[in-house]
DNA sequence: TTGATCATGTAAGGGGTTACATGATTTA
DNA sequence: TAAATCATGTAACCCCTTACATGATCAA
């Protein structure tokens, strides 16, 4: 149930379904994902619930856009969800459970070469997440101590997607290590 | 599409749906979560899939049970998700989505409460991990290098789940110590 | 005798993905 | 002229959660 409080939180600033799907691409994608077949039946069950207002507006290209903007009982429903404890749900990881039953395979071969792909994946990661750090916030006035309170809170939220990838590269090597131990 | 998989992976040794359950709960819990009334039915559908088979077995107490097993195929099945690429997944994480539109609220008091409930949070998951690894593996023979390859295997899970979780925690740190000095 | 544990299920509903449908404009 | 981008939607399907239904046995 987040996915309505997320785009609230968007709609600071009045925007269409598409361009809230370029900001969830752009922007949140390190720990939201949403696509527009999600994005606009929401949008339209806000509007019923009238936490959202919306008009057509033309469209320099293209067909007619349909604005949205949040509206002053959307922006409280917002706050009572920024007021409650953290909604932490269980992070389901195949990947684990892969890894989990890997002994099926016989040996220890198909892990290390799992483990390596992964940190592969991760580094890949990391190294997306710190270009995106230094275009977006490195170059923001007033850095890292003085960003405006919305770039030191998306800022936040940058940096828990590189620590989570730099432990999960960490935890690669010990495995790894662990392995290569155990074959000595 | 990963359940039917980690059902396979776990039916390595028979078991009732009931019996799954309390593994999920006991020993996949860190990265897997799972419901009786998903459990059952997708036991079903694994055996109109013939990848696993099921008797009726009489129950010291309570009714019958219904005791599954790995077919052959089963078996084949789960080796053949073992090959695949690590699936990963997009991790939707809520709370990053609160923090990221914490400025809403007008200052960094919400932020730091929420960033201390937060780390909290975390920090009682780690000592629970701990404690799972203390009881569980360390007493196991050959701890930490000469483990059963499945042991082996279920303690690379379990470290994943307590460096993610000390990450979490060195990065709360790191967002409070950033409000503290903005305040200064 | 009340509640916990054992044991198996169904039903309703929300969240999310992939595929499909439509069509205008701009760029290569 | 073909492809990408802009723009909005619907339909079918899977995954998962919460709630409900049923009933036996055992320990306090």
């Amino acid at each position: 149930m987040s996915l309505p409080h997320l785009l609230l939180g968007m709609l600071d600033v009045p925007a269409t379904g598409y361009d809230l799907k370029r900001t969830f691409d752009r922007t949140l994608r390190h720990f939201w994902a949403a696509e527009l077949s999600q994005i606009y039946p929401t949008l339209q069950r806000l509007e019923r619930q009238k936490l959202v207002r919306s008009k057509r507006a033309p469209s320099a290209r293209g067909p007619a856009r349909r604005l949205y903007r949040r509206t002053g009982a959307g922006r409280r429903h917002l706050l009572a969800w920024l007021r409650e404890p953290p909604q932490i749900g269980d992070q389901r990881q195949a990947w684990l459970g892969q890894l989990c039953f890997m002994a099926e395979t016989g040996g220890t071969k198909r892990a290390a070469a799992f483990l390596i792909e992964l940190r592969h994946h991760f580094t890949t990661r990391v190294a997306a997440y710190d270009e995106v750090e230094r275009v977006w916030f490195r170059e923001a006035p007033g850095f890292p101590d003085d960003l405006s309170l919305d770039d030191l809170h998306a800022h936040f939220t940058l940096r828990a997607g590189i620590a989570r990838a730099n432990a999960a590269i960490a935890w690669c090597d010990e495995c790894l290590a662990r392995l290569h131990r155990r074959r000595a």
